[in-house]
DNA sequence: GTTGCTCATAAATCCAGCTTATGCCCTCAT
DNA sequence: ATGAGGGCATAAGCTGGATTTATGAGCAAC
């Protein structure tokens, strides 16, 4: 009776869960019907593809794959590993795509700046989508606050940028091309889970709270709606980082305000709740920028069809 | 100039991605703040660590981590990359989760029975955060179709199911914990992309479609829906799963009608686009079901209080 | 200055996975 | 029937990447 019980912290990820190739290879297993062709596409031999397969099923303890002298087909099993092994592909393609675009090559044909929050949650799918409509294009990354992308296009160093704020910085046309929101957030054992009757504004600002630094965009919309009700509390904990931030109200420190961006994935498995709240608006717009009059055109135009919702 | 460039398809993934020891190890860096740290809690030397991260610079072409003789802190391209690599992690997490439910221990403590597309779509994060706060808790999963998941329960084979549909199976008690809505898609080069007004009930039925096979829970909800409009034309495609239908209208064959839990990647990178309709209620409950009087207790309270939002 | 933390380098080792070379099974067509 | 072809499994040998141990060097605090 050793520690092999169902539990969870029994080592690193990477003993429990294939790694890219073998998940590539089940995915085109269950797309081509057949070890061999699924072997030769992937670029090894049948006999590797054969194994990885099987050292796959014994790591998961489940038979994945049917195999039957005319083709192998997945089991039910199979069905369902493959999904949840697509989730981690599509994850480690959108990683490609922002850090093919971060390496920076010098034959960029797009240039494109953003602001830390948009760079973070929304480019890799852009890029992912830009790379399948418009193969080839080769995409250059700058991340920074909205003063540096509006520099960077002023100066001719970018084709396109991409900012969250009010307005559209002075000396750049802009489209809307999302929307984002800050939400209130708490563990789902915080008291404020459970109550019934949405925050009021004032009783948000009295509250002590889990929040970026003075200086970030989150903490500016947040201080700027609070204004009218007393300005925010002296912060339980001020924190650098968005992830920080997450992180400590997931750990039940206390009630923070985040993008909704960024916590998409903690209220879905709800180590994260939202707190409804009253009378804010803590709406904010993601726009596309460019120098005045200068248009996107080409690979810049591209991308930014593909950021404009129907 | 081989095939160099900042292109895509130049081979396999795992390529150019790290694997997840490495993003793991990468994750724990950023958190403690010193790789020696870092490779201690993961499990290896302090060496292999340094070399680990230096590999993964090499691979994407960026300095990730500035070394200090008195810690490591991550660069401005390295914040990026990691905020990416932690969502291939949490992928991985949600993979692992299900899997190990899918490998049915004998000790199980909560035996969970689930439609398949509440297994493939929302499962892994329950039992993510299940685990998060019930740590040791064993879990087993069966999937199938909801009679199935209703035969299990009254069998007294599982704990507590999940079912989508218009109501709880006969002999069973329920609880929403959620909704599924089909919507109707299309790739984004499709005329309809481009239309402004909602498609009519009437047309939708009269247009020839990508749908799962007759007998799918999505076809059935589709076909009571459009009875009163002429009923379902002729399918475009008629495909046996969610993942083939989806495929095909990304390919561009026809607009398609999916559940919108199987669709919010393609939406959110728009390879997909959602085509508003009108006169239709396609909206369908999720739930949790037990057999009649049995309200959960114990690990399947534990499960249910998860799903139920605020 | 010494202790303690940081990280880098070097050399030896070890293991995992690949390829090549087979063999068996089944189906289909001649 | 009987061969041809596609599909998968097994065995043996090899190669390369990653790890460990051992050590050195830089910086900080006492």
């Amino acid at each position: 009776m050793s520690n092999e019980d169902g539990g969870s912290l029994r080592g690193p990820l990477a003993h429990r869960v294939p790694d890219l190739a073998a998940l590539e290879l089940l995915l085109a297993v269950a797309r081509l019907g057949s070890l061999g062709r699924a072997a030769r596409e992937t670029g090894i031999t049948q006999p590797a593809a054969s194994g990885r397969i099987r050292s796959m099923e014994r790591m998961l303890g489940v038979g994945l794959v049917e195999r039957s002298p005319r083709g192998s087909r997945l089991t039910d099993a199979g069905v369902l590993v493959t999904d949840w092994a697509r989730r981690i592909v599509e994850a480690a393609e959108a990683f490609d795509a922002g850090a093919q675009a971060l390496r920076g090559q010098r034959d960029s044909r797009l240039r494109v700046a953003a602001s830390m929050t948009i760079a973070e949650y929304l480019l890799p799918g852009w890029l992912v989508a830009l790379r399948a409509r418009r193969p080839g294009t080769a995409v250059t990354l700058l991340a920074g606050n909205s003063a540096a992308v509006a520099e960077r296009l002023r100066a001719g160093e970018a084709d396109l940028g991409f900012v969250e704020g009010l307005a559209a910085p002075a000396g750049l046309d802009g489209a809307v091309v999302g929307g984002d929101r800050l939400v209130v957030v708490t563990a789902p054992a915080h008291p404020w889970a459970r109550r019934r009757a949405p925050i009021a504004a004032a009783e948000l600002a009295a509250t002590p709270l889990i929040l970026r630094e003075r200086g970030s965009g989150t903490r500016q919309v947040l201080d700027a709606a609070l204004a009218a009700y007393g300005g925010l509390a002296e912060p339980l904990l001020e924190l650098a980082s968005t992830t920080a931030a997450k992180a400590a109200a997931v750990g039940g420190a206390g009630p923070s305000v985040l993008s909704e961006l960024a916590i998409g994935e903690e209220l879905a498995s709800r180590r994260l709740v939202e707190i409804p709240f009253e009378d804010l608006d803590l709406h904010r717009s993601l726009r596309a920028v460019w120098p005045t009059g200068h248009r996107p055109t080409g690979p810049a135009r591209d991308l930014l069809s593909l950021t404009q919702g129907p």
